[in-house]
DNA sequence: CCACACTCTGCAACTAGTTGCACAATTCGG
DNA sequence: CCGAATTGTGCAACTAGTTGCAGAGTGTGG
């Protein structure tokens, strides 16, 4: 339902192709929707038959794709339509709660290499925020968009490195 | 992958039908595992072709399904099994990055709304805490997990609470 | 006792996303 | 220049989950 848009918010701050996309996604726009490229290229396709994309300059076998005003319409209207709220699936937590039905040495080392999982991303987020947005008081439009959504990486993971936390000190 | 399991470990707090499992999934299970009561009816036959579960004491049109000793086994073999870092992925985020694209007000007025919902999801979790767990430091085992994925569910509240009043501070 | 509402079960069709693979074009090291 | 690795595109089959609907059974107020 959204990965459609997500792909438009790519394509509008720069036309890209599939694999392009694809490593966007693992970077920036995928903190909150990752995507592999085949799906992405699925998308893409039908999104083109759409008319909401257009191939840019054919340069052979790589396609490059930006959006066309019929897309950035789309972009406006869905921003506008309300999102139902989304809810965190987590197997992980199913598991803190069920721990007593098995193992829970195991479960807990599995928790701690999660907890430093997170420390890396955590590491990582901050590190892309020194670097890109060193002076955020100043910020505006895209700019201070980027940069609230990279802080929101940044709280979703202290959010779990604190719980798996305080899991693990409860269970100690 | 994961909703059978989380069915396994709801039967195994108490034997349910369809229907009651949906409603537990409503409230604490489904904190981190949301289910419709039509998918639940479709995974509880299959896992009780393989034997998982059981129906129990035959009472005509409702059946009451228990797990079975191959259903414990299999829940004891999951949480030992590793799982893959689960990935939040928030159409929400997505707009707010894409907000110079479209009517920031209509967007700003929706999160402003998420977090009036977000508010009352916390206050909610925090009556269930005070009611159920009025003391946690004395809690163990079963009882310490409930607290414990009950007491995400606040930090996950706090996180979207503060992450989205920040982006409405930055947009003020 | 009968109409109406509610509970419980479930099917069918669909949408989204994953996994595994294949193959062409390009680049790059020897 | 040639073989190997990498980049880019994509199909096919599958799994998970959603949406919309329907019918059977139970209880309840007039």
């Amino acid at each position: 339902m959204a990965i459609e848009h997500a792909l438009l918010v790519s394509l509008r701050e720069r036309p890209a192709g599939g694999l392009e996309l694809a490593r966007r996604f693992d970077r920036s726009i995928g903190f909150f929707w990752p995507a592999t490229h085949q799906q992405i290229y699925k998308v893409l396709h039908r999104m083109a038959a759409d008319g909401w994309i257009a191939p840019t300059g054919d340069e052979g076998a790589r396609t490059t794709y930006a959006v066309t005003p019929r897309g950035e319409e789309e972009l406006a209207a869905w921003i506008v339509r309300s999102t139902p709220t989304e809810r965190l699936r987590s197997e992980l937590a199913l598991k803190m709660r069920a721990a007593s039905y098995g193992d829970r040495a195991t479960l807990l080392a599995e928790i701690e290499g999660r907890v430093a999982e997170h420390r890396i991303r955590l590491a990582h987020y901050e590190t892309l925020q020194r670097r890109d947005y060193p002076e955020p008081t100043g910020l505006t439009g895209q700019d201070l968009d980027q940069y609230l959504v990279l802080r929101g990486g940044v709280l979703l993971e202290e959010f779990w490195i604190r719980w798996l936390t305080e899991y693990l000190e409860a269970h100690a």
